[in-house]
DNA sequence: CACCAACGTGGATACGTTTTCAAGCATCTC
DNA sequence: GAGATGCTTGAAAACGTATCCACGTTGGTG
């Protein structure tokens, strides 16, 4: 087992310098019969150039970083793919991270990258805006997608409420008052202010008016789309977030269908969410839709092997993905603000008319 | 944005030589004072050492490589979840591929890999060991995971069948002939032979004696397994092979069951062939357990949604990634031959008694 | 007191690449 | 014919780290 050729064997081996080699390599410019002799000695040496040379030189990793709260969430499996698929065109490699919805361990892989000198980013983020701050600032080029980080935590405003009316009020392009935003990063997300709203009208044109909203972390934007959907006074009962895990999401969902049996329709804000209110109504004998009605944020395959198949807002994971990888690698102009894609309300069988 | 401080800059602030900043951080020796003011030095400077400096240095890129075929299949990305959870405790980064089962682009994935000096792979394997012996060749430690990579095609066998009996005795650890196995490589693999005896033991408890076999690209381990099972005679065309793609999966699970409406059990190599197969069923109004049985391969949390509930051999997909990524790390020692991990019947509602 | 072992330390080197710089050479222009 | 211009080319300098080696110091032993 020798060790891989070098940019210094072929050169000897052809006869010319190395530099010659690194330009007739990288597209320089070079006289056609010594390209055309280095060529024929790399290919015959079987040469592979070393990222680990070239990285070191211009003092940054090829590819991009991937950051993703939980592989198991199909939607996020499927943005994923977008991504792989983007880089696998472009020849790049892509580092992935968990973060398990944890912004500590967001926090961790974000140092991990810096560490590897990754300096491109896509995020579906966890954390809040000060725990991006630190990679913005070490000069990534971060995307971020799915979602936005929420507004970093203060006094005033800790609650999902009023995160909610702050992350509305960015939805309209409106700054957030004495408080401008800090982050300047492009960003890939699902036009979720369409989407709820579509969802919500035809939960109403059934009849619904207690519907419910059934969000997990970073799901605030969909919250606040929500509250808007249904009108000025919102039920504060009937937004209840959850954390990361399918536990937690099933403790929600189980919580709200006991302590609110006079809702009727429920929007989940995500696949996982809305898996955890199908098992959570089931396991309390709420037929769907005959009972509640459900809605769920996500077009997943299984969304149509439940019974009644599920009616979704379907948001174009794996376009997204594709996008945001074509944004962090084609950064070399000024980045565009972002992009928005659009959603769509497939009806299938979980929503009836409301019974009185 | 200055950029990062490097060990030279520590080294002069702290009034010592690079070496010994290097030996500090890398837990050489050094006298209790010196490493004392590096530290501080260093913590003060907010130094990371640069992955990209020592990877150079020591000719290998730290972390690990990971193939899989496609993310959105569920099993797939609890896989990755362990691998990830290792690799997160370790502090080493993952880079990913998807190759979308072809072993082309596996190849060219495995090549990216190389380029970037990876090497240590852990994958699920879509390519034969043709595919796999450049990788080993170029001394990668490489540890498979939930197959093994299918012999080489040759003009004798290259259709499945003939494969599955190669593998039927890989599985017993007989030497298969003439042709000794070229790869000696460790893997991390779920008990398929049991697993699947136990489904069909279970199904023909049930009565049922016209059992198919749905199969996916890496499932020969399986299939054989089946054929095994089921007792000598095997009807080829109750086993049918898919390709990787969703629409392949249905297409063979319709075929199947059209060509075939004697069967009245169906065993599914993975969870994407038993989304089809419930799909393909419902479309030619077969009712699941009632006009079909259906066990599938992997327990995914929709499984438990659909209607009725599926039973299915579980194994343990999150375990099986996170064993994997450590072996592939702890390959210090000699190898270890392999983990084989058990599987378990989970018996749900989507089998019945055989009705003729 | 002299010698050796052990240890802490820093200078120097190598890892494989890209990029700068200047030199060599041929062609073109006045 | 002399100077200017363009192109191709190779030597050399980085990039940030780990490690070899030699040097000095210390403590202990002969």
């Amino acid at each position: 087992m020798d060790r891989r050729a070098t940019i210094k064997d072929v050169a000897e081996a052809a006869g010319v310098g190395v530099a010659t080699v690194s330009r007739v390599l990288s597209g320089g410019s070079a006289s056609p019969q010594t390209r055309e002799r280095v060529l024929a000695v790399a290919a015959q040496l079987d040469y592979r150039p070393s990222a680990l040379g070239r990285n070191l030189r211009q003092r940054r990793t090829g590819g991009m970083g991937l950051l993703v709260p939980d592989l198991t969430d199909t939607f996020h499996a499927q943005l994923a793919e977008g991504v792989l698929a983007c880089a696998r065109a472009a020849g790049e490699p892509v580092v992935l991270g968990s973060t398990g919805g944890d912004p500590e361990q967001e926090s961790e892989l974000i140092g991990m990258l810096l560490e590897q000198s990754v300096d491109r980013l896509i995020a579906v983020p966890s954390g809040d805006e000060d725990t991006w701050a630190p990679a913005i600032r070490a000069g990534m080029t971060v995307v971020f997608a799915d979602r936005l980080p929420a507004r970093p935590s203060s006094d005033e405003d800790d609650d999902p409420a009023s995160r909610a009316v702050n992350d509305l009020m960015l939805l309209d392009g409106v700054s957030a008052g004495a408080r401008p935003r800090p982050l300047d990063v492009p960003s890939v997300v699902a036009d979720d202010r369409a989407g709820i709203r579509t969802a919500v009208r035809y939960l109403r044109g059934l009849g619904h008016r207690r519907i419910a909203f059934l969000g997990g972390p970073g799901h605030d934007r969909r919250a606040a789309a929500f509250g808007a959907a249904v009108g000025a006074p919102v039920d504060e009962e009937l937004v209840v977030f959850a954390t990361g895990s399918r536990d937690s999401a099933y403790a929600a969902a189980s919580g709200l269908f006991q302590s609110r049996p006079d809702l009727s329709a429920v929007v989940a804000g995500g696949n996982v969410l809305g898996e955890a209110a199908v098992l959570a109504a089931r396991e309390l004998d709420l037929r769907v839709p005959r009972d509640v009605s459900l809605v769920m944020y996500d077009d997943v395959p299984w969304a149509e092997l439940c019974s009644p198949p599920l009616t979704v807002i379907a948001q174009p994971g794996r376009d997204m993905g594709y996008r945001a990888a074509e944004l962090v690698l084609r950064s070399g102009g000024r980045r565009p603000r972002g992009v928005m894609l659009p959603t769509e309300l497939i009806i299938r069988g979980s929503c009836g008319p409301h019974r009185p």
